[in-house]
RNA sequence: GUGGGUAUAGCGCAGUUGGUUAGCGCGCCAGAUUGUGGCUCUGGAGGCCGUGAGUUCGAAUCUCACUAUCCACCCCA
């Protein structure tokens, strides 16, 4: 036997024992911020390196040190892979002159990334981010906009626990003024940091503030407070994000210890934090990015939005139990025996498929004892058997799987309306119950 | 990049102080008077015991290295 190749570390194969959660997941994000007019956007996988440089950061560990960069002649450009969805969106935006149109532009897109990083609860190497995005706003009530989009996803989802921190890192000047004093305050108590955070001092002040470590975090708790820094016009909007968001009735609490660590993030950053995941709780993060857009050759424009960890969101349902609904099973097996019935089977499902019927007959030329345990094992609602007997009087029994109970009916006629009929029964079922929600997943359920 | 745990059939696991043919459950396939599923019973297929060295008469078992995987640091979704 050939030796057998593996899938690349921190990449994922999704069977389908798990991709009709995931679909689950893709409608409703979709979905929900369609209600809030973000249209879909599709970019490239790979896009120039110099492109998430000068987005994400030149300086920063994504592009430093986790990017997956790709060449596809000697001596030619590099390539990258997606490190997450803002850089690409925003230079699509700006190629298209998307801006020229009337604004807010709201976009939103499903994506796969990639980041080089050791694999880990929650984190892979190739992971999906739900993101969306909005152009043109500096209104506070656009900050709040993304937010309850990303909050109704959840509420949509079913999540529970899940809580929002909010923070104002500033624009770039007061963010300046803010990083001079953190930088001095740690500078006389330097020797007592943890080694990472010393080296933090120089790169990242404010990574100090989050360090889990006894003797840093009990430094920091008299450290400098970044709203304290912050102008009056950020201050402003910050008091309007959180005005906005009390009126909506979003909790929320302000966490000053929250930084975002891609460069092109001002303002308001936000996080939503799950605390059924692992180390990697962050299942949802953004903010506003004011001054990309012009950065990267567009017209200055202020920005804002979040990316969404798919793979993150799902091991939280999975963590608090939540049902997601399964794929219909199948409506009707149609066994046979022998040729004649076999392509008369074939015949039959092709019909009652081109209808809409979920219909299975048989491929493997089994005996009608190892179908019927095939009908058993992939759920079928139904089943008929065919025989020479059968072919020559129309005539089949149809048999209810999970009742055993049979009715003989012209199968030739009669089929699509005894599983239209079904169907109908079992929609009534639903909405007679008292599981309200259940009701809702079957017909969402229904026929995709 | 750093630290710790783990690696035996498709999946989940046993495997005694090293001892010859490596087991169990689930799943898969087939049969139990030959045209009917689920329950039960019987049989079957499927493993270089992660890879490579070493110790030994003998290694799934002990040692080392490598690889993969999981968890955490870091970073982030």
């Amino acid at each position: 036997m050939a030796k057998i190749i593996k899938a690349p570390r921190g990449t994922q194969d999704i069977t389908g024992a798990e991709s009709y959660k995931w679909q689950f997941v893709e409608n409703i994000v979709i979905s929900t911020s369609k209600l809030y007019g973000f249209k879909e956007m599709r970019t490239p996988t790979f896009e120039d390196m110099s492109l998430f440089k000068r987005s994400v950061g030149d300086t920063t560990d994504v592009v430093q040190k986790e990017m997956y960069q790709v060449q596809a002649e000697k001596g030619k450009d590099l390539y990258g892979l997606k490190p997450e969805g803002t850089a690409g969106a925003v230079r699509a935006v700006i190629e298209k002159g998307l801006l020229n149109e009337a604004l807010p532009l709201k976009i939103c897109y499903l994506t796969p990334c990639f980041r080089h990083e050791r694999p880990q609860a929650g984190r892979l190497r190739e992971f999906h981010q739900f993101g969306i995005e909005m152009f043109g706003p500096q209104s506070p009530s656009a900050d709040v906009e993304v937010i309850s989009t990303a909050k109704n996803i959840f509420d949509m989802i079913g999540l529970k626990n899940i809580e929002l921190y909010i923070n104002s890192i500033g624009c770039p000047v007061c963010r300046a003024n803010y990083h001079k004093a953190l930088t001095e305050f740690f500078r006389t108590r330097q020797e007592d940091l943890c080694g990472t955070c010393q080296e933090r001092l120089d790169k990242n002040p404010m990574r100090i503030l989050d360090c889990k470590s006894p003797v840093c975090s009990e430094i920091s708790k008299d450290a400098p407070v970044i709203l304290d820094y912050l102008c009056d016009e950020c201050k402003e909007h910050f008091e309007g994000v959180k005005t906005r968001l009390d009126k909506l009735g979003i909790e929320y609490k302000v966490n000053p210890t929250i930084v975002r660590g891609l460069d092109y993030y001002t303002k308001t950053v936000f996080e939503f934090v799950s605390n059924d995941l692992g180390a990697q709780s962050t299942v949802c993060g953004g903010g506003r990015y004011d001054g990309l857009v012009e950065q990267m050759g567009g017209n200055k424009t202020p920005a804002l939005g979040f990316g969404m960890g798919i793979e993150r969101l799902l091991l939280v349902m999975e963590a608090q139990g939540i049902e997601i609904p399964k794929p219909i099973d199948c409506e009707l097996y149609i066994a046979s025996m022998g040729e004649n019935a076999n392509i008369k089977a074939c015949e039959l499902t092709n019909k009652l498929r081109e209808e809409g019927f979920y219909v299975e007959c048989d491929l493997m030329n089994r005996s009608v004892k190892a179908q019927m345990k095939y009908a058993n094992k992939i759920n079928a609602k139904t089943c008929i058997v065919l025989g020479d007997s059968e072919l020559e009087s129309k005539k089949a029994k149809l048999k209810v799987m999970a009742t055993g109970e049979e009715t003989e009916i012209d199968f030739e006629n009669d089929l699509s309306q005894v599983l239209h009929d079904m169907n109908v029964n079992e929609i009534a079922n639903a909405f007679s119950s008292e599981l309200g929600a259940d009701a809702l997943n079957t017909l969402i359920n229904f026929k995709g």
